[in-house]
RNA sequence: GGCCCAUUCGUCUAGUGGUUAGGACACAAGGUUUUCAUCCUUGAAACAGGAGUUCGAUUCUCCUAUGGGCUACCA
C-alpha cells in the first residue's frame, strides 16, 4: 500500500444525491489506482442540521455502488474514530494549540451584535468581514485587556477565530486548476471553534486530516474559496498540507444552481442514489435503484460527469475506472447531468447481464403483480423482450401480454384491421390453430405461413390480424414465437376474443 | 455588492499555433425486421463576443459578457 490516502467526508444533514456520490466515486478511483486507502469520514459537527438515518443512507449507497471504504465509522481503522462528534476532545486542545501561539483569539461578539453590524454596512454595498480591518473595533481577546479577556471567558460564550495574518498573498494550488493566489486582506477572521463547543469545518477537518494522514484532499469546487485558509492553517500548524484537487460542481439541468440534497425528484430523474425517506415528513424519494438502475450505470455515467479517459472508450466497469482514472484528466467546468444518457447506459448495461439473472429480476416484478409464471417461460420471455428494455420493469410492461391477454386493442390500428371482412379470416385461423398437431414456432411458421398463402391472402395482412389479437398492439417480437410461448389455449382464447370484438364493431 | 472559478454541437466531451474541429447521448432521414424495438448507414448540430500577440489563432494574453461558487457560531 502505497502513503496515498483519500476520504470522503460527508456530513449527514440529509441523503446523499449523485453530486456527493460522485465526489466520492473519484475519490474511490483515486485510492485503488495509486493502491492506497479510501476513508469514509462522517462530518457530523453541526447539531442543528443532523437529520437522522443520513449516515445509514450514505453508507449503503456506497455498498450499493461497490464503493467499499478500507476504513469508516463501521468498518474501523487505525484512525478510528472516524465520526467526528467521537473526536470532540481533540478539537478544542488544537484550537487553544493556536491560540497559544498567536494564530488565533477568543472573540465575544454576540451573533446579534454582528448581523446589526453587517446590515448596517453592507446596507452601503461595502461587504462586511470580521478581519484584518476591523478586529480591533470588535469585542475578543486582541482587542480587550487581558482581565477583561479572563472575566469574560469565565462569564460571557465566545468562539475562536483564526487571525488571518497581515501579509499580502497566500498561494494555494490545485491539481485540477494549478495556481492561484488570494490577497489576505480580502479573507475574515473564520470562526474556527463555536460557542456551543463544536468546532466548525474549517478546523475539523484540516485536523483530522492531518491525523488521518490524508495526503490527497479530493472535493467539490465549492470549497475552492476557503482553499486559502486551510493552507493558513496548515502553514499555522506547522504541518504539511495535503494535496488538493476540487471536483467541478454538477448543476441542475433547468433554471440555475448546483445540484443539491433537497433537489430530490423534481426534474424526472433521481437525484439520490437510493431511495430517501423524510424523517420528518416521512415522504419518499425513489433512487436510482428504486427507478430500475443498475449500480453499473450510476457508476458509468458518474465517472464520465467530470472525468474522460481521453480515448473514445465509454462503457466502464468499476474496475476498469480503477485502472484508467486520472485526476490529470479531470474537467474544470462544471457539467449538468444528462438523464438521457444515464436511460442509455443501462440499457446498455442490461443488454450484456443474462437472461437467467433478468429472468429472476422480472420474476420479482411479477410476484408484486399477482402474475408468477414458471421461470422457464420468464426466462423465454425475456429472451424475447430483453433488445427493447432500457430496465427490467420494461420487459413487464412492454411484454404484458406474455402474461395476460389485452385487454384492449390499440385503436387506430383496430379501426384499420379489424373490419368485418376480417372475420371470416380470424374464423378460418382459429380452426387451423386448434387442428395443429405440433403447436411450436417452426410449425406455427411453416403452417400458417403456407395456409395463408394458399388461400391468397397478403401475409402481412393476416399476421398482422393475428398480432393485434393476440398481443393487443401491432408491436413486439416474433409473432410465432409469441404464439408457441403463450400456447395454443391462449391462442385460442385470444382469438375467440378477438373475433367477438369485430362482431360487436 | 465583494472575491474566486469556468466557457467547444441541445447535453457529456476530445483536440490543436496551420485539423474537412473528432466521439457519445438525444434528434432527423434511409436500410434491415411484412409489426415495434434492436441493429446498420447517413445527416443536421459547436470553438460566447471584442481587442492584442503572431505569417496564421478555437488554441496564448487582456477586456467584456454569460454561467457557477463562496461571502454563517452550515458543511
Amino acid at each position: 500500500m502505497s502513503d496515498v490516502r483519500v476520504r470522503f467526508a460527508p456530513s449527514p444533514t440529509g441523503p446523499l444525491h449523485i453530486g456527493g456520490l460522485r465526489t466520492a466515486l473519484y475519490n474511490y478511483l483515486f485510492a485503488r489506482k495509486n493502491r492506497g486507502a479510501f476513508v469514509l469520514r462522517i462530518e457530523d459537527t453541526d447539531r442543528n442540521r443532523f437529520v437522522p438515518g443520513s449516515e445509514d443512507h450514505i453508507s449503503e449507497a456506497l455498498e450499493w455502488c461497490g464503493i467499499q471504504p478500507d476504513e469508516s465509522p463501521m468498518k474501523g481503522g487505525d484512525f478510528k474514530p472516524y465520526r467526528q462528534s467521537e473526536r470532540m476532545h481533540l478539537y478544542a486542545d488544537y484550537a487553544e494549540r493556536l491560540v497559544v501561539a498567536g494564530y488565533a483569539y477568543y472573540a465575544f461578539d454576540t451573533q446579534e451584535a454582528l448581523t446589526a453590524r453587517r446590515r448596517a454596512v453592507e446596507s452601503k454595498a461595502v461587504p462586511f468581514t470580521y478581519g484584518v480591518k476591523n478586529r480591533m473595533e470588535l469585542q475578543n481577546s486582541l482587542s480587550l485587556g487581558a482581565t477583561e479577556v479572563a472575566r469574560r471567558k469565565e462569564t460571557d460564550p465566545y468562539v475562536i477565530r483564526f487571525k488571518m495574518p497581515e501579509r499580502n498573498t497566500v498561494v494555494t494550488r490545485d491539481l485540477i486548476r494549478g495556481k492561484s493566489e488570494i490577497d489576505c486582506a480580502l479573507l475574515d477572521d473564520k470562526i474556527l471553534y463555536k460557542s456551543d463547543g463544536m468546532p466548525t469545518y474549517h478546523l475539523a477537518h484540516v485536523v483530522d486530516d492531518h491525523l488521518m494522514q490524508i495526503s490527497h484532499v479530493i472535493r467539490g469546487a465549492e470549497w475552492l474559496p476557503s482553499l486559502s485558509l486551510h493552507q493558513l492553517l496548515y502553514e499555522a500548524f506547522g504541518w504539511k498540507a495535503p494535496e488538493f484537487a476540487h471536483l467541478p460542481l454538477i448543476v441542475k439541468p433547468v433554471g440555475q444552481g448546483k445540484l443539491s440534497k433537497r433537489d430530490g425528484d423534481r426534474y424526472g430523474f433521481p437525484v439520490y442514489p437510493l431511495e430517501w425517506q423524510d424523517p420528518q415528513t416521512g415522504k419518499r424519494t425513489a433512487g436510482y435503484r428504486e427507478s430500475g438502475y443498475f449500480p453499473e450505470s450510476l457508476v458509468n455515467i458518474l465517472a464520465l460527469l467530470g472525468w474522460n479517459p481521453g480515448t473514445t472508450q465509454e462503457r466502464f466497469s468499476l474496475a476498469e475506472l480503477e485502472t484508467a482514472f486520472s485526476l490529470e484528466r479531470v474537467n474544470k467546468s462544471s457539467a449538468t447531468f444528462d438523464p438521457g444518457k444515464a436511460v442509455w447506459f443501462n440499457h446498455q448495461y442490461l443488454q450484456e447481464k443474462s437472461d437467467a439473472v433478468l429472468a429472476r429480476d422480472l420474476a420479482a416484478i411479477l410476484k408484486t403483480k399477482n402474475l408468477e409464471k414458471p421461470l422457464g417461460f420468464v426466462e423465454r420471455v425475456v429472451s424475447l423482450t430483453r433488445m427493447r428494455a432500457d430496465f427490467v420493469r420494461d420487459m413487464f410492461e412492454g411484454g404484458i401480454y406474455f402474461f395476460a391477454a389485452p385487454d384492449s386493442y390499440e385503436k387506430k390500428a383496430a379501426q384499420r384491421i379489424f373490419k368485418p371482412e376480417a372475420l371470416p379470416i380470424l374464423q378460418s385461423l382459429e380452426r387451423e390453430f386448434a387442428r395443429m398437431s405440433e403447436f411450436s414456432r417452426e410449425a406455427l411458421a411453416q403452417q400458417i405461413e403456407n395456409w395463408i398463402r394458399s388461400r391468397g391472402l397478403g401475409l402481412g395482412r393476416v399476421k398482422s390480424l393475428l398480432r393485434l389479437s393476440l398481443v393487443g398492439a401491432l408491436q413486439g417480437p416474433g409473432l410465432f414465437e409469441i404464439a408457441a410461448l403463450i400456447g395454443r389455449a391462449e391462442c385460442l382464447t385470444r382469438l375467440q376474443r378477438a373475433i367477438s370484438f369485430v362482431v360487436r364493431h
